[in-house]
DNA sequence: AAAGGAACTTAGTAGTATCCGA
DNA sequence: TCGGATACTACTAAGTTCCTTT
């Protein structure tokens, strides 16, 4: 239970989650213990569940949520059936191949796909290679054929392009040359120009106006009632506010879970006075219906502003942001990321969290902690209040910070990623990335040596490794369990996550891997692996029942820390963006047709981007409205292709029409419909080719990896290359 | 040396602004 | 010019990593 909880409110709540958490400490320890003497017992795990049917209960909801957050069942046949059609209906082979990628289960990164046995060490780009060759050659004529060396060149190449100089300077160096010279000298800081800081300081001189705090509490217009039990009840202000907290989500599913209900009744007890505590004991009784409608009418009028009224919105917003969205960091202004403090409200979390309903406090002035340089002009609470404490450390990057009510985590203000302390960060980030690629073919043949270990930590440590790098998995740190969403990671794997298959359709050595990751997103792939794997993990898997940890011997810490031996710098992560950006550049150069016009390589940028995030497993929900749009479009084209017919059989009129009279007139007709023929055809074709594309792109989202892991040099880079404008690939916020 | 805490990156979603085709 | 689709952004949760404390 991390967390100095400052505040006696929630001292109250606190103190059964420390309870709660006792018994989970408990079974913690007896896990670790675990990773000592491997043979860990069953009774164990037995007791373990007992003593909290907690845990009981959440792990029975891990079972079930499989289903509650990937739509397979419906969604699937949906994606099949589409599929099956636009099939037929020739679509550029690469379109199948992506499909097929996807009938396979969602996640499977391509280059894991046509692993020969042989293979000494696919390397993602070897074998993405390898299923396009075999697949769309004959359609996209890649004019080249490229080497090892080749490859290097370009890589070499537009290191030049790009940054002409060495080391620290970006992409900045192409781009100010022809745009600075305006006004704005500021923004046009070219930090990656000057001396970074060495031993840990982060800045010299730090000034800011503070945080913006949530506007206070607006109590309710004295018509809109709440009822408990049928009846009227006018709610203390208190316990009023977390009502319009669950009112304003009566739409959304949350609602309806018994935890969010459980929690948010209980927290919002602890709002009410005695007497309304007394009287409000069954959440089923409490009525919100007209808060919430009240609350819809609000941002109806809202949307139905006058353009004046909108207007005025946006410039006060934009006058806060002028005055509290930036800071003056070493001389130069700095947006900052987040300066508004989380208003208060109920606790979302994501995937089957045990707290969700909970009620995030409000935030006061009391709460924060400032940072910034000793010599600046303080921040000022606001009048009346003070602030947590004033600090001037340096050695941080933060402004604000304050300690959340909900995980006892600290929250921070931070600047925005165009600043220069982010972009240093970015920028390391990917040359740790290019340092790998030196030497990855090194720590791979290591990897493969330790499968025959006879230490069975270091076996284990090396299949980690080689899903970490194969299939970009994340490293997974161990949770408190009954704190957050049951999800894993590759070190924190259990053994009901993955099924072995000596065969499975014609391959050999298949593993399936099933979980739920990061943000609960479902990871489910079919791998076939090496042989020297596979039987690595029967036997990590031996004698274990399925929630037992699948490498016992083995954590984040133990694996980093090996992956520091091996490169300075290294750490799991660095996989992710290595394989990330090192898969956009291989995909870009097999992608992108010298010959095709703009428009078709900004589609095949987006196609080798979807297959980054394929690779990294970037899903979204698909969009609310996505069947219907999808339906829409469907119709679209089937009344396109009505149109089609009726056009052709007119067309065929025409003719014959013109065959009898042999006018000039009949033929001119002839020729009309000739024409509408041809232009509807087209529609109809590029009405197809969106649907396939918003139905490829329906759950893949690929904001996140073009955001964190592609290297924008490589994507500037292709952009000078075939003339295409950066900004068609990155909107201005980006490089 | 493991637990806990702090700091920072990565992630999906909701809501709004903008675009775009009938 | 309207309304739906799409793009962008703000928000904040959920990770990773590294450091400190016990």
């Amino acid at each position: 239970m991390s967390g100095d909880h400052s505040h006696n409110e929630d001292q109250i709540d606190c103190g059964s989650r420390v309870n709660d958490s006792h018994k989970h400490k408990d079974k913690y320890k007896e896990k670790e213990h675990k990773h000592k003497d491997h043979k860990k017992d069953k009774e164990r795990e037995k007791s373990k569940y007992g003593n909290s049917d907690h845990k009981d209960s959440s792990d029975k909801k891990h079972r079930d949520k499989e289903k509650m957050k990937h739509k397979d069942g419906s969604t699937d046949k949906y994606k099949d059936k589409h599929k099956e059609k636009r099939k037929e209906e020739k679509m550029k082979s690469l379109d199948v191949k992506i499909k097929k990628e996807k009938e396979n289960g969602f996640a499977s990164p391509q280059h894991l796909k046509s692993e020969p046995e042989d293979d000494f060490y696919h390397s993602p780009k070897q074998s993405l290679k390898r299923v396009r060759n075999e697949d769309n050659d004959s359609e996209f004529q890649p004019k080249k054929i490229k080497t090892e060396n080749d490859k290097k060149a370009k890589k070499r190449k537009q290191d030049e392009d790009i940054k002409p100089k060495k080391t620290k300077n970006k992409k900045g160096e192409v781009t100010d040359g022809k745009k600075k010279a305006k006004k704005e000298p500021e923004e046009k800081w070219k930090w990656w120009e000057e001396e970074r800081y060495t031993d840990g300081v982060k800045w010299k001189f730090l000034e800011h106006k503070g945080p913006v705090f949530a506007p206070p509490y607006d109590p309710l217009p004295s018509h809109v009632k709440f009822y408990y039990d049928g009846k009227t009840m006018k709610l203390s202000p208190e316990a009023e506010e977390v009502a319009t907290f669950f009112a304003k989500m009566l739409d959304h599913e949350y609602t309806t879970k018994d935890i969010f209900r459980k929690n948010f009744f209980k927290d919002w007890r602890k709002e009410m006075t005695s007497e309304e505590k007394t009287k409000i004991t069954d959440l089923k009784k409490c009525n919100f219906s007209e808060m919430s409608e009240y609350f819809k009418a609000q941002s109806e009028a809202r949307k139905a502003m006058t353009k004046e009224e909108k207007l005025k919105i946006k410039e006060e917003n934009e006058r806060l942001l002028q005055e509290y969205g930036f800071c003056i960091m070493d001389n130069h202004r700095e947006r900052i990321a987040n300066f508004r403090i989380e208003p208060p409200g109920l606790f979302r979390g994501r995937g089957d969290h045990p707290k969700m309903g909970m009620l995030k406090r409000r935030i006061r002035p009391e709460d924060i902690i400032v940072n910034c340089s000793k010599d600046s002009k303080h921040p000022e609470p606001p009048p009346g209040r003070k602030w947590k404490e004033v600090r001037h450390d340096n050695k941080v990057t933060w402004l604000v910070s304050w300690t959340e009510n909900i995980q006892g985590s600290i929250k921070y203000i931070m600047l925005n990623p165009s600043s220069r302390i982010k972009g240093e960060k970015d920028w390391q980030k990917y040359e740790t990335a290019r340092r790998l690629k030196k030497c990855v073919d090194r720590i791979r043949n290591q990897y493969r040596e330790d499968w025959k270990s006879k230490e069975m930590r270091i076996r284990q440590r090396a299949v980690a490794l080689y899903f970490i790098d194969k299939l970009a998995l994340r490293a997974g740190n161990e949770k408190e369990e009954g704190e957050t969403a049951d999800t894993v990671g590759c070190c924190s794997l259990r053994v009901e996550h993955i099924k072995l298959y000596p065969e499975n359709d014609g391959q050999e050595y298949v593993v399936e891997f099933d979980f739920l990751g990061k943000d609960s997103i479902r990871y489910y792939n079919k791998v076939p692996v090496e042989k020297r794997v596979f039987k690595n993990l029967q036997l990590f898997m031996e004698n274990k029942e399925p929630d037992d940890d699948l490498f016992d011997r083995l954590n984040t810490s133990i694996l980093n820390k090996h992956l520091q031996e091996l490169m300075d710098g290294l750490t799991a992560k660095v996989f992710r963006t290595y394989n990330a950006s090192i898969t956009l550049q291989q995909q870009l150069k097999e992608l992108t047709n010298a010959e095709e016009n703009i428009p078709a390589k900004i589609l095949s940028y987006n196609r080798a981007n979807r297959a980054v995030a394929i690779l990294c497993n970037h899903q979204r929900a698909p969009p609310k409205t996505f069947e219907k749009s999808m339906q829409n479009l469907q119709t679209k084209i089937d009344a396109k292709r009505d149109q089609l017919s009726d056009a052709k059989r007119e067309l065929k009129s025409a003719k014959a029409d013109a065959k009898v009279r042999k006018d000039e007139k009949s033929k001119k007709t002839v020729e009309t419909k000739k024409k509408a023929v041809q232009r509807i055809e087209e529609q109809l074709m590029k009405l197809e080719v969106q649907a396939t594309d918003r139905e490829e792109n329906k759950q893949i989202a690929l904001g996140t990896s073009k955001l964190n892991y592609l290297d924008p040099r490589i994507s500037v880079a292709w952009c000078k290359k075939w003339g295409i404008p950066v900004e068609k690939i990155y909107n201005k916020t980006q490089p």
